[in-house]
DNA sequence: AAGAAAATATGACTTTTATCATATTAAAGA
DNA sequence: TCTTTAATATGATAAAAGTCATATTTTCTT
């Protein structure tokens, strides 16, 4: 059983406020689990219990329309809790979390949290600013998909990727997402996405190799994006 | 200085977790002030510094997109808190809050507030829980925004009006919203809101008597929401 | 390495939605 | 009440985006 006290995930969450009993504390009931790239954190719908840390690897949060298609809602990297909504809420989840990669996640069970709440204010403090953020997100994504078009949204989100998950020594986009997840992020058709990528290679935007791509012209993408 | 204590609408929010003596001081500090139709109550990039309680009366919150369109986010009434996302995130406000009807609503400064937070665990936790709703609602509104048409989303606002805010004796929506609300709503353009009613109309889903809607087929309207 | 399966790409076409123009109706101010 | 302004309505057209079909390429499996 890996220690929470020398954990550096621990550090970019909320989690960072509990203090070195706490910590040993939740070391002796937390579980860790490794999830491999496409499997499912867990489901929309489901009850979770608990808290999931996530410490290292991204995963989408997604939710089912009853289009049939899924829709990403949200990305979450090392450091993430997932599932704090849920537990506050006293609520199912509403999205699935699923790998996009490998990932370690460490699971806290509720109770557990519970207790911090309680007896940390600045644990409970740290969790509701990091809610006020995703709601703040959420509210100008809505924004997003209701007043802009699918070119500027595929522009937004390119720039999204790259400033949040960075590059490789070739100065492709570090996280790779098949042109499906990246039409489900932006909320439009595949073929659409795809087409629009190939409009914006053309035109230098962007080079694509294969699976991998690499902003070429930042300004004029950010241009496109409004 | 009308007393706190005796305020009905604080039973609808999280205010409702506040004792005897916090309702008095609450009563000593804050402020009541009359919004009429069309004006603001913040607008967004305000520094707030409170939290405003509606104790009568509908508003639009709204968030203006780079296109110059504004996107209605939410509706609030009775009972709803605004602001609690800025207060917690110190931030700026994100989102404009506009008056539809008349209203009152009364001012809490941030101080009291942040000093019920630290003393009073059951108001911190009601005000996370309504969070948690705002950011479920947000998420699930995401969804609708990015998958489904225009028409279906049209179908979901009115059914949501009539649920939400009530029909009036002769069984027409009681929140009277213009055309561009609507629009603003669901995110599209005017004409376009204007010629679907027109078709919701004509198929019997709702009735037009000028600016009155009333929803005539609310299964057939169900199902064109899906 | 070969074959199968999945992902990407592109053309042809349709549907949806936006835009612009212009009536018509309703609401508000003088 | 009349006039002016704003809101609603509708047609014509253009642009955006979706769908279906079908290559082509990449990735995975054995």
């Amino acid at each position: 059983m890996s220690k929470c006290e020398q954990c550096i995930v621990r550090e970019f969450s909320s989690l960072k406020a509990l203090n070195k009993n706490e910590l040993v504390q939740m070391a002796n009931c937390k579980t860790s689990k490794i999830i491999k790239k496409g499997e499912a954190i867990f489901q929309e719908g489901e009850t979770i219990n608990g808290v999931f840390c996530v410490k290292d690897g991204v995963c989408k949060m997604t939710k089912l329309s009853t289009n049939g298609k899924d829709q990403i809602v949200k990305l979450a990297k090392k450091g993430d809790l997932l599932g704090q909504r849920s537990l506050i809420s006293e609520e199912p989840a509403n999205l699935s979390a699923i790998a996009l990669e490998d990932m370690e996640v460490c699971f806290i069970p509720k109770n557990e949290i519970i207790g911090f709440f309680n007896e940390n204010n600045k644990f409970s403090m740290n969790v509701m600013k990091t809610i006020c953020d995703d709601l703040k997100d959420a509210d100008d994504l809505m924004v997003n998909m209701a007043q802009k078009t699918v070119k500027e949204r595929l522009a937004f989100t390119l720039l999204y990727l790259e400033n949040t998950y960075g590059v490789n020594e070739d100065q492709t986009l570090k996280l790779q997402l098949t042109r499906e997840e990246i039409s489900s992020i932006i909320g439009t058709a595949t073929e659409s996405c795809i087409r629009l990528l190939s409009e914006f290679n053309k035109l230098g935007l962007i080079e694509i190799k294969g699976k991998k791509i690499s902003i070429k012209d930042k300004n004029k993408l950010k241009k496109l994006a409004e």
